[in-house]
DNA sequence: TCATTAAATACATACTAGTGGTATGTATAG
DNA sequence: CTATACATACCACTAGTATGTATTTAATGA
């Protein structure tokens, strides 16, 4: 093949390829291989081209795909017209994560933590950033100072809240559990949060049912 | 080097090695190579006549590590002079955690949950199977038929505590926190269980400063 | 405005060191 | 004598590199 007069082209094709691939098999169950054979007729020369390593590969993979979901949330964050308590909410209601989820459904991570373990390591860190320099502890803090959130320890908070939505609440690297156990679970963080004085709302009932939903339809 | 006429000798050396490089490069930046150069003058044909595959070794390294923990939290468990309650402070008691966490410290685990993914993933799979299988669980259960506690969702209680008390409390697989912080992770935990109804007792934050006492002396 | 050329880009080809794992050989203990 | 505990030699495959080649873009000059 001869040079592509639109390279980016061929760049969204790698990451395409690279991320399905990745989601099913795990990073160390993928080589650059199986993703170059998914190219057809393209060949390992051009995707050390464009990418210098398969790590970063994977990053550029999931960055990509996560980026409108992050979009999405920061957005909610400079309205005006809304207390920090109903930004809270806001960011575990349906419409904020069911298009995250659909995202997950459709690249059908390898339901095995060991074989999803680079997934779970990101979603581990990305629990803590999400909680430090992401949304939710920032919401936290202006529903503090609006006064209508009272939480002591904003900072441990946002943290355990943001673990547990991210691994435990979402059925990513784990076989979906029944429908009423994943309810159990969000009922069960629901009263754990209010104990430390965040309010997330019983939208997350319906978030969690919603995200059961797209797992089941997705064949869980 | 002949035959030994003690192979479980050998075995013990492969796994003491292995165990050792694991933690501090982890799983996929240790090659069985890395792991024989440390047996000195052994080859690749001993590891692999004990031993079937790079992942078996993994596992036997951590089984062998952490029988005598799991042995321990398991005894408690038929002892009946003590209510249900009592022994879920126990759990999380000093004296029941501390040896684990001296044997990881001495592991030195690799802070950085994307190098250590496959150690973030074994604990993350071990936090359910210790709700469900494990102790807790069942300690909590008893709790509940002998009346010393009211917990009205003990499975989801029992998951949640011991993902926060697996990922969070303990500072495996990231930068140790001030020990402030890791104190306030504590009580926001226990807070948090309280609100499900299971009293961790104070002695966490014993417990937790104990950890991070351990950690920063091992040079974290 | 357009042809000519130079340089940068987009790939393909061929190769390397190192990996997990195997097949097989050999010496020793039971 | 046989089974075990190793050592030796090898294999297919991996991530990554060095280099070659064709094509696009930019610069130039008229």
């Amino acid at each position: 093949m001869g040079r592509n007069k639109y390279p980016e082209e061929t760049v969204a094709k790698i990451l395409d390829a690279a991320l399905e691939l990745f989601c099913a098999q795990g990073y160390e169950g993928t080589s650059i291989q199986d993703i170059v054979d998914r190219l057809d007729g393209m060949t390992k020369g051009a995707v050390y081209h464009h990418f210098k390593s398969k790590e970063e590969i994977f990053n550029a993979a999931f960055d990509r795909a996560m980026a409108p979901i992050v979009e999405h949330r920061r957005s909610m964050l400079g309205v005006g017209n809304m207390t920090g308590a109903q930004k809270l909410k806001r960011l575990y209601a349906p419409e904020s994560v069911v298009p995250q989820i659909e995202l997950w459904a459709r690249m059908r991570p390898a339901a095995d933590p060991v074989k999803s373990s680079r997934l779970l390591a990101m979603q581990y860190q990305g629990s803590f950033d999400e909680s430090a320099d992401g949304c939710l502890l920032p919401v936290i803090e202006e529903g503090i100072a609006d006064g209508s959130i009272a939480c002591e320890c904003p900072r441990e908070a946002a943290e355990a809240v943001s673990l547990l939505a991210n691994l435990w609440l979402l059925p990513l690297f784990r076989p979906l559990e029944p429908k009423e156990r994943m309810l159990a679970r969000a009922q069960c963080l629901v009263q754990m949060a209010a104990a430390v004085g965040l309010d997330l709302g019983n939208e997350v009932l319906q978030t969690t049912a919603q995200i059961w939903d797209v797992w089941d339809r997705a064949g869980w």
